[in-house]
DNA sequence: TAATCAAGTATGATTTTGTTACCGACTATG
DNA sequence: CATAGTCGGTAACAAAATCATACTTGATTA
């Protein structure tokens, strides 16, 4: 039970870590999974279409839809809206999106490389905690 | 309305771009950003103790517990438990742990040098929206 | 007597993500 | 002619992730 006012159990206080706070700031905004799959995807092949993005990462519409308006707020992305019937809209990187290319291609050689990695430490550490 | 058998709107079709499907595995394994932030802090600060990543971070207690778990889990962070009172678990990175340090850090300073270019392009972008 | 520390867990509220149906305006098929 | 499909979304609702807060244990300190 809370009796009193002195409790203040937990006030995030964040003194130290100087790189962390700002770090954070950016991963809110690109660090999610989508942003960084679609960024890879139009960094392979250029140009794509509403659409097409969504067959080659399976994402639903909605987060795609989002993805996408976050991303072009953001720089990163590039919308050309071609009022064709049916529409065409094209999205493609921007010069900031592109330099984005590098280090989330650094993440993914890193993830491709550990995948087996992982998946035996996981068995090695389910085993071992028992069931 | 529903009407029928044949509507199949929207199905995950998933047919191409192989790698994003390997990278989407991994990235839903290491690629929240309280993992990046852990393995950010633990790689400038060696070793640290549950309550000091806490205060670095500003996570709450509960997230920080699941990301540590998970990150043991998958072979990232070795955990070593102190049975003092108080007790004293210090949690640092293991060899993993560490080669995942470059790629992280090549994001971590993408983020730093486009933070202020994001916000720019975000002014803009809500200006011309209107709004 | 009560508050404090450490490393968590338990609970319920809030936020984010995912699913499904629907739109408008046209085309292709039967 | 009637129905189904295309494309790029949006609206409404369901599910999952995350958050804040209180609580635990056992010794120590005020």
């Amino acid at each position: 039970m809370n009796l009193g006012h002195t409790k203040g159990t937990d006030m995030l206080e964040n003194k130290e870590c100087p790189d962390c706070k700002r770090i954070n700031e950016v991963l809110t905004r690109v660090g999610d999974r989508w942003s960084v799959l679609v960024i890879i995807s139009l960094s392979e092949y250029g140009t794509l279409r509403f659409n097409e993005l969504k067959r080659n990462l399976g994402i639903s519409q909605r987060m795609l839809s989002l993805t996408l308006k976050k991303l072009e707020r953001d720089g990163l992305v590039h919308r050309t809206y071609h009022p064709t019937i049916p529409p065409k809209v094209e999205y493609k990187l921007t010069q900031m999106g592109k330099s984005f290319r590098e280090p989330v291609s650094a993440i993914g050689s890193w993830a491709l490389d550990n995948l087996t990695k992982i998946d035996k430490a996981r068995e090695k550490y389910d085993a071992s905690i028992g069931s």
